[in-house]
DNA sequence: ACGAACCGTAAGCTACGACTTACCGATGCT
DNA sequence: AGCATCGGTAAGTCGTAGCTTACGGTTCGT
């Protein structure tokens, strides 16, 4: 095998800074330099996070004078949501009883 | 803000290498040399991936002759998957609806 | 029209993760 | 006992993601 490398959902949300604007973002909607004050990083950094997650369709750009507001896109939101389901539903297909037997006796042995 | 560094579960299954390992994994338990074969790295390769999901408690390892056959943990996928699902509950919380309708919405305009 | 505020992009640096080769220990077989 | 198989670890290389500084463009206010 060569090529499965198909769901790159991870790596967008693999970097802790990309979650921590997710997160802010579906606080609600905030201006690039809003974000930038928020995080431990620059400005331009702020930019280039923003721009993955533009392409990757889960947020929408709008702009407001100088200023540019970033919002979650509820349809990217979900799509991303629905294909790290895929992995958690393909890779534990046949597993699922198990894991979910375990995740039932979590808590009171 | 400094501390959003909380959940590393992302930073696991953010490699598509660990990924390949789990979901072969998920299929039946395999000694590292097996999983070498099917994967594009070489055989330390697979070890040191395995150290890091023994760590996080995904896989167990038993010793069986020379080799070392891994499976999965059930309490531990099923501990990585509530961890993961944290993220979306406490980052969408008040998104939630917007995102849920978006999702029914996904598909038939 | 001019300065200020806000942002995107280019260029460059750095740290770290993933991989390789090389080596060594442990177990099984004859 | 001796050899082969299997796997963990050490050491070192390399690519790249993420960051910074520097610069230029656009919009608003006066």
């Amino acid at each position: 095998m060569a090529t499965y490398r198909e769901a790159d959902g991870w790596e967008i949300l693999g970097d802790p800074t990309r979650r921590a604007i997710v997160a802010s973002l579906a606080e609600r909607p905030r201006a690039v330099g809003e974000l930038a004050q928020e995080l431990p990083i620059s400005r331009p950094a702020v930019s280039q996070h923003l721009r993955v997650l533009k392409d990757a369709g889960l947020v929408d750009d709008e702009a407001a004078g100088t200023r540019r507001v970033y919002r979650l896109n509820p349809a990217g939101v979900a799509a991303l949501r629905d294909q790290l389901d895929v992995f958690w539903r393909r890779a534990l297909e046949g597993f699922q009883e198990t894991v979910e037997q375990a995740a039932d006796e979590e808590g009171r042995p």
